[in-house]
DNA sequence: CAGTTGCATTGATGTCTGTCGATGCAAGAT
DNA sequence: ATCTTGCATCGACAGACATCAATGCAACTG
């Protein structure tokens, strides 16, 4: 159950374009119905917080135990959630005995916050020159 | 209307705590719940093209004129695609004339990215040492 | 003035999603 | 083997969302 993730942000393997390129290039149809999936995933507070909670735990782990009850949810409510981030990429499962333990996947946060990086030297955009139409 | 975007990512004013730091220590409710807005503005995949043509315009604007007719979809459902980008502060717009021009919000995006992107010094899971638990 | 064009808003509709209780399954305990 | 505990899956349901046609409004044109 550790690999089944969205294969969405393919870095590393056909390593021709690095990311989506938001900023810069329009995106095609294809990225984006990807991306957006992960960031569907981001787009509820419970799951943030409980990537929050899994990405901020001292070991990298979190045990699924520990997560349930910081939550005023039942516990598949928290399962589905847990299964919806870890669909998107995002996170991570392993069982060991009778726990089962989650934990960031940093490559998938990186390359979103790439994404949302804008090239440094950034043209300024100019005012005084709009876009088409010739005033 | 160039205004009116939610003042979910608050920097600048109360420098208190610079970003919700995602993943460094647990978002609280109400942090996530802000947050969550911005991330489910971009959980859909025509409002990632919208952004990603706007963001990478030359001259930074860009007339919705340009953006309904690149799409398989009616020009009110890109006009309402446009408000969410709008109500969560990615982009802003402004009347000139005859014509609506939309241009990103940097900051937005830059403070997303600054959310996702991990601390350098990063303790490096040791899987030794799981989380609680003393097996 | 009336007519046209660009964009936003409204109201309706089908689909998706968050949530729950009930249930299933795996692993340890007795 | 039986019981218990931890977590996932299933089925159902209410609320949210994407989409459209119709309409409204602002600005330019004649």
């Amino acid at each position: 159950m550790s690999n089944q993730e969205l294969r969405v942000l393919g870095q590393g393997d056909d390593a021709g374009e690095c990311c989506p390129a938001l900023l810069t290039a329009p995106l095609d149809e294809g990225q984006a119905v990807e991306l957006a999936k992960v960031f569907k995933a981001l787009g509820d507070p419970v799951r943030l917080r409980l990537l929050s909670m899994i990405a901020s735990r001292a070991g990298g782990e979190v045990c699924v135990c520990d997560l349930t009850p910081a939550f005023d949810l039942s516990q598949p409510t928290i399962s589905h959630h847990l299964k919806l981030l870890r669909q998107a990429g995002l996170i991570d499962s392993e069982r060991r005995g009778t726990w089962v333990y989650y934990r960031l996947v940093p490559e998938t946060t990186d390359r979103l916050a790439g994404i949302l990086t804008r090239p440094a030297g950034e043209p300024l955009p100019d005012r005084t020159a709009p876009a088409g139409v010739a005033w």
